[in-house]
DNA sequence: AAAAAAATTGAGAATTATTCTCATTTTGCT
DNA sequence: AGCAAAATGAGAATAATTCTCAATTTTTTT
């Protein structure tokens, strides 16, 4: 993997925020680094870093991530209204469930997103 | 609401399956009844089956549908080398977990994936 | 330091699920 | 039959993501 400015600003950009951001709203963040930068750019370098290992991508349903630049084991939540995302504190129970599935099928992690309708979309519907 | 040949062509085809199928699975299925019903008509007609209490919509993922019951709560598995993705059985206290955890967070679902090196994989690198 | 090879880029087209617009057709009521 | 309200099909619009490709940048080789 070659040097690249593009990649950098992608990468401290993610680093920058606990929010688990969306692809455009990093893109916009990097276009105040580098001006023209493209969104196609900000895609690649972000598969580019959950490939080597420096982020995760959050499934938010089919085909749409957030990204996060903790790449510890933990859970999201995720609004399928407005698409925010958020840290899930789960049960002991299911932590254990999980960390026992991925000893018995040897996998190297997981991903797990719960969707509910947060505070603030459920307040607006009423 | 008044009849039309087409809602009720939607609605048979949602009380067909025991599946959540997609809108434009149900558009499909109702192309073999109504050859040239068209695809926002189904998506109106299921909108309207749903205000008037006929069938649930269940959010996969921000401004994504499946309709009636069955989300078909399953979890995947996916190799982190070539990128493939299957389905992946889980251990039924895994199972039990899960669905205890959305009752009581009150989620609507969730998604869950293991990553592994998968075999073919595995063999290439030796 | 120049040349060649490999990686990366930006722009824009393509894709997919869904919603919106609007002129035309159906339906329900009198 | 006549009229208003409801529903329709076609296609444009939107949003998130991926793909294509010629041009540029980075790395390696000489």
């Amino acid at each position: 993997m070659n040097y690249s400015r593009q990649r950098e600003a992608v990468y401290s950009v993610l680093r920058s925020t606990k929010d688990h951001p969306s692809a455009d709203w990093i893109f916009g963040e990097c276009k105040k680094i580098i001006p023209d930068i493209g969104l196609a750019t900000v895609y690649r370098n972000l598969d580019q870093l959950v490939a080597s290992g420096k982020a995760i991508k959050v499934p938010v349903g089919q085909d749409r991530y957030r990204y996060d630049a903790d790449v510890s084991l933990h859970c999201h939540g995720a609004c399928p209204v407005c698409g925010r995302v958020w840290d899930e504190h789960v049960s002991p129970s299911l932590n254990e469930a999980l960390l026992n599935e991925c000893k018995n099928n040897n996998s190297e992690g997981f991903s797990l997103t719960f969707f509910r309708v947060c505070g603030e979309c459920k307040a607006k519907q009423g």
